[in-house]
DNA sequence: AATATAGTGTCGAAAAGTGGAAAAAAGTGG
DNA sequence: CCACTTTTTTCCACTTTTCGACACTATATT
């Protein structure tokens, strides 16, 4: 699993480090073969290539014809890209990534559990005190009323 | 069940020394391995790592398409950290963990029951006033109602 | 073919993390 | 009230990680 949040700047070229608390968790599990795709928050998500391939299968299977699903298709395996972790620990992020993230210097990265989530440094703060100032007194599913931390 | 505050100061790396009297129940509970990860109100969650396990998975398994469930994983699952106590009974809490809590030398630890929390003293202090202030003549939720201290 | 643009590898400096120990403060018992 | 023990805090030296710079290669463009 991973978590935790990391501040990283990207260099010249678009390269980011990976924290090299999780190099070894990630060399174990997929040899440093990653895949980086977009989220609709337009934050970008990486997962170990082994990952990645089930949910691919999952979104494949979605039947063609419902909207949503196949919007989720075109934008997730669309922006699909396969990336290696480079002998030094980092990974080369492309352009359209990038520009689709909104990433040039400083940004976020996220552990969450299967995956990772970047994000832009600014953006993320923005959401982030979205989120946490919403009043959720209101309705919440079942599995969520019941949480207890 | 941890209870208690306890006035604490940060050294220059950020650092926080573990009052004595939990130390030998953190080594028993969870050999010295701890989570640390954020709240709403700002300040810093504290869990032995087999109590926080427990509540992640719960996170993990909310539906990743229910908007509040992923805003809750982004920020409790992104957050969490794992630290270990050192052999002086110390842990460390990254920079992005102490800036989201507003944290830099007088804090806070409270306990909580599975969990602590630690706060900057500045804003606990202004937030409990606060607290203790309302008055809830209000009309109360069914399990308040009925609540005998 | 020449030039620009993007990608890759390596190195060194700076910053942050780690561990240990001494000093200061607080608590305890006589 | 004083001496002693324990706990807390500060300080320093060392290691690791991260960041920025540079040079080289490959690919695309004019």
């Amino acid at each position: 699993m991973f978590r935790g949040a990391t501040k990283i700047t990207l260099d010249a070229k678009g390269r980011l480090a990976i924290p090299t608390r999780y190099r070894e968790r990630l060399a174990a599990r997929c040899d440093g073969q990653l895949v980086t795709t977009v989220d609709r928050d337009h934050c970008l998500l990486i997962y170990p290539l082994p990952d990645w391939e089930e949910i691919e299968r999952k979104l494949i299977r979605l039947p063609s014809l419902h909207k949503l699903a196949r919007q989720m298709q075109r934008i997730m395996v669309g922006y699909a890209t396969e990336v290696d972790i480079d002998g030094h620990g980092r990974i080369l992020l492309s352009r359209e990534l990038r520009d689709f993230a909104g990433l040039d210097r400083q940004a976020i990265l996220i552990g969450q559990g299967n995956k990772f989530e970047l994000w832009d440094e600014e953006r993320w703060n923005g959401k982030r005190d979205e989120w946490l100032a919403i009043d959720d007194d209101g309705d919440l599913p079942p599995d969520l009323e019941s949480l207890s931390l």
